[in-house]
DNA sequence: ACTAACTTGAACATGTCTGTTCGGGTTAAA
DNA sequence: TTTAACCCGAACAGACATGTTCAAGTTAGT
């Protein structure tokens, strides 16, 4: 797919002063073809080779390793993309107000990524340190922190557990069920309020009386 | 481990004297000695090779091959065995009673065991398709959905959300606890109690009253 | 002693991946 | 036109994994 034509492209951003405009264009459209293609093998098999990627791409091997020098590197660069255009859309996300509404509209906004990208995020846990992969999910795992956290203080969400534990239990939940969506055994259109409706009972305090789900 | 030395001896330590029982007594240990070493290995690395996990039983490769004819079939034996180990634990676990006690009881018995073996699950999850992986936790599953069952008809577990979905949770919430475990971000020992509670509040219905958990 | 069941290391056949090198293009700017 | 930046396919190097074959043990029962 994709599919440049022939030849050239060209490149680097260090090239200041004396010349003018780079031809970085082409580089910059096969890097992209690069990253479509992997991201769309890779949501099929965590373990797509290199050579197919690029096959896809409509680039050579060659070049792909002219952008990446390791296929950790691609891996990395397509995380860190699709974490990213996450990012994005959670940023037009209103996390305002009602913990408990803001946790709804936040859960109904990831849900479609998570869905989608699920084989992504598998591939990369294969290949890249645990350690990385947290670090490129940091401002996501610190929405669902500030959430949680405003939920506790006013009373909404339960005391009684490690807060990282209700953080991991949020996307746990997204990815079960993301699972269980790519398997057939959930309703992709109904998945978001039905893992709305579990979260909210799940971080609901002791003694307190579970919240009913407004769809 | 295990490992005869190695010297000349192909054979096992030593042997009473046998009736005129087949002499099959001493693949019968070589295959133990293998599942354990693969059990072992994979519980490390999901990866390991065969030759790693023949050589780590102390046995060589083309008779680890004369008992497993392929990779799969030794995952397969490996995940088959631990699924059975863990299902004669349950089978020691009372379900009877209030569902919520009940089930509260099937997590604290199965953690150490998922705690324990995640690894090999993850392995087993590479390698074989998932309606095989999905056939050997038959058992498990079922205890699961019938303690569940008698909640909801019970009227203490909420009855708005597919049950398929509610037994996903369970095993969902277990697995996350069991990495957030390997990774240090949570307490092993106070594992049981937090995933209880949490699976205590998702699974109650709307509207009624979170109950608390007793240690 | 003979045999059958069971093991073994070595070596081979195959396959697949990653990453690199090479010689030869294409394009656009200078 | 020359040249720099970029692209290509082909082919190679090295690694490592899975299975298989082989010729040579070892041992317990008969």
């Amino acid at each position: 797919m994709a599919a440049t034509p022939r030849g050239a492209g060209p490149r680097s951003p260090q090239r200041p002063a004396a010349p003018l405009m780079e031809r970085r264009a082409d580089a910059r459209r096969n890097i992209a073809s690069i990253l479509d293609a992997a991201v769309l093998l890779l949501s099929r098999d965590a373990d797509a080779s290199v050579a197919d990627i690029a096959k896809a791409a409509g680039v050579g091997r060659v070049t792909l390793y002219g952008h990446f020098s390791t296929r950790a590197d691609l891996v990395d660069a397509v995380l860190t993309r699709t974490v990213e255009q996450a990012d994005a859309i959670l940023d037009a996300t209103d996390t305002a107000g009602d913990p408990r509404q803001a946790l709804t509209r936040l859960v109904g906004a990831s849900w479609q990524i998570v869905h989608r990208f699920r084989s992504v995020l598998q591939a990369a846990q294969r290949e890249l340190p645990a350690e990385r992969i947290r670090a490129v999910h940091d401002r996501i795992l610190h929405r669902v922190q500030t959430i949680i956290d405003r939920g506790r203080q006013a009373g909404v969400f339960r005391d009684d557990l490690p807060e990282e534990w209700l953080v991991t239990v949020v996307f746990s939940l997204m990815h079960a069920a993301a699972e269980d969506s790519a398997a057939g055994a959930l309703d992709t259109d109904d998945a978001a309020r039905i893992i709305a409706a579990t979260l909210l009972a799940a971080l609901t305090a002791p003694g307190a009386t579970v919240p009913t789900v407004n769809p």
